[in-house]
DNA sequence: TTGCTATATTGGCACTGTCAATATAAAGAT
DNA sequence: ATCTTTATATTGACAGTGCCAATATAGCAA
C-alpha cells in the first residue's frame, strides 16, 4: 500500500485502520454516503462495533481519511495526462478535463465524501491531498502559458476557473439536474469538449 | 403562501404539510442536512413522530418538497436582475452570477438538499422548479445573443456553461477546498467577476 | 345520527453513533 | 522469563433515528 506508516502491521487485526478505510470506500460505492454505517463497516472487517474508535475519533474522522483516499484516486486518474510529452498541450488539457468529469460521474459517492467541509486544522492531510490534485491542473495551465497558447496571468486562478467549470458540470449531471435540452442521457463528453472550447475562445463575438 | 393547493387548510393541524416543510427548512439552516431529523421536525411543529407520514411517503419525500422551496428561493434571489430594463446586459449577467453564488454560499445546506439526485419521475415538481431557475439564466444568455454581445448559438448550452462555472465555484468554496492562493477568506466577489470576464473574453492569447 | 375517510397518535422494531467499563494481546523493562 | 505498561479490541448500555402496524380521533357526507 502507498499509505504512509504501516508500523502497526500484524497487531490484533493487522492493519485495522487501512482495512476500515478500504471497507468504507467499498461500502461507499455500494450504498452511497447515506447508507454508510460505522457499525456495518466494522462488521464487514470482522471487528466489534467500537473497534474503529481506536483509529478514528468518530465517524467524521473515518470519512476524512476516506476523502483523502478519494483525492488520491482522483489524482491518479488525471495524473497520466498532465505533462505528457507525447501529447500536445491542447490534448493534455482536454484529457485532464475529461478525466476529472469521468471520475466524478463514475464515483459520485466518493465526491460527496471528498467535498464535505472538513476542518482543515483537524484534517490537514485531507486538505493537502485536495490541493495536490488542484496543483496538477494548475501546472497544466502554467504550461499553456509557457507555450504561448493562453493569456499570461495567475495560473492558479485560471486553474480554479477550469476546476469550477468541470466540478459544477459533474455535480449538476450527477444530481440529474441538467435539462434534457442541454445533455442527453450519458452524452457528457461532447458537452465537456464544447465547454472547454468555449472557455478557450470566449463567449463574446469575434471583433 | 404561494404553494399551489391549500385545499386541506384548517384540518387537525391546519396545514401540516407546509408547516413541516417550513420547519424543515428552518432546521436545515440550523443543523445542516446531516442533523436533519424527521422526528425533530415533527416535535418542532408539535405533532407526533409519525404524523409526517400522512403527507410524505418518507424522509426523501419531505426533502424533495424542501428542495422545491429551495429552488424557488434561488429563483427569487436571481429573478430581480434578469430582464431588468434599467441595467445593461453585462450588468444583468454579472448580477445574476453574483446572486447565484451568494445564495449558494449563504444557504449551503439548502444547496445540499436541492442537489440530491431525486427521481424526477417521482418528484416532477422538484425537477420543474430546478428547470425554472435554469431557464432564467438561459434567457439572459439569449438576450446577450440578441444584443449582439455574445456569439450566436445554443443559449441553453451557454447557460449550462455559466451555471456549471458558478455552481462549481460555490460548491468548492463551500467545501473549503479552494486554495488560499486563489481566494482569501470571504473574498469571493472579485473571483466571480474575474471568472465571468475571462469566460467572456476567452483564455486564449489575443490573435 | 350513522357511517366513512383523512388525519393523527401510540407502541414497537431494528438500526445508528458514541460513551464507559472491561478484557486481551503485544511490547518493553527488569 | 516474569512483570508492567500500553495499545488494541470487546461488551454493554443509552438516546436517538426512520419506518411499520394498529389504534384513535376529527371532520365530512349520507
Amino acid at each position: 500500500m502507498s499509505t504512509s506508516k504501516d508500523k502497526n502491521a500484524s497487531y490484533h487485526h493487522g492493519d485495522l485502520r487501512n482495512a476500515l478505510i478500504e471497507a468504507g470506500l467499498h461500502q461507499l460505492t455500494e450504498a452511497g454516503i447515506e447508507g454508510l454505517s460505522l457499525r456495518k463497516i466494522a462488521r464487514d472487517v470482522g471487528v466489534s462495533h467500537n473497534a474503529p474508535y481506536m483509529h478514528f475519533k468518530d465517524k467524521e474522522g473515518l470519512l476524512a481519511a476516506m476523502a483523502l483516499e478519494g483525492f488520491t484516486l482522483l489524482y491518479d486518474a488525471t495524473n497520466g495526462f498532465a505533462s505528457n510529452e507525447d501529447m500536445s498541450w491542447h490534448a493534455q488539457f482536454s484529457a485532464v478535463a475529461h478525466a476529472y468529469v469521468d471520475f466524478a460521474l463514475t464515483h459520485p459517492a466518493h465526491m460527496q465524501v471528498m467535498f464535505r467541509d472538513y476542518d482543515s486544522n483537524i484534517y490537514p492531510d485531507t486538505s493537502q491531498s485536495a490541493e495536490r490534485a488542484f496543483d496538477l491542473l494548475r501546472d497544466v495551465m502554467a504550461e499553456g502559458q509557457q507555450a504561448g497558447l493562453i493569456e499570461a496571468g495567475n495560473s492558479a486562478k485560471q486553474a480554479a476557473l477550469i476546476w469550477s467549470l468541470l466540478h459544477g458540470l459533474a455535480m449538476i449531471i450527477a444530481a440529474d439536474k441538467m435539462p434534457d435540452s442541454v445533455i442527453a442521457e450519458g452524452e457528457s463528453r461532447q458537452l465537456i469538449q464544447l465547454f472547454i472550447d468555449q472557455v478557450y475562445t470566449g463567449l463574446k463575438v469575434a471583433s
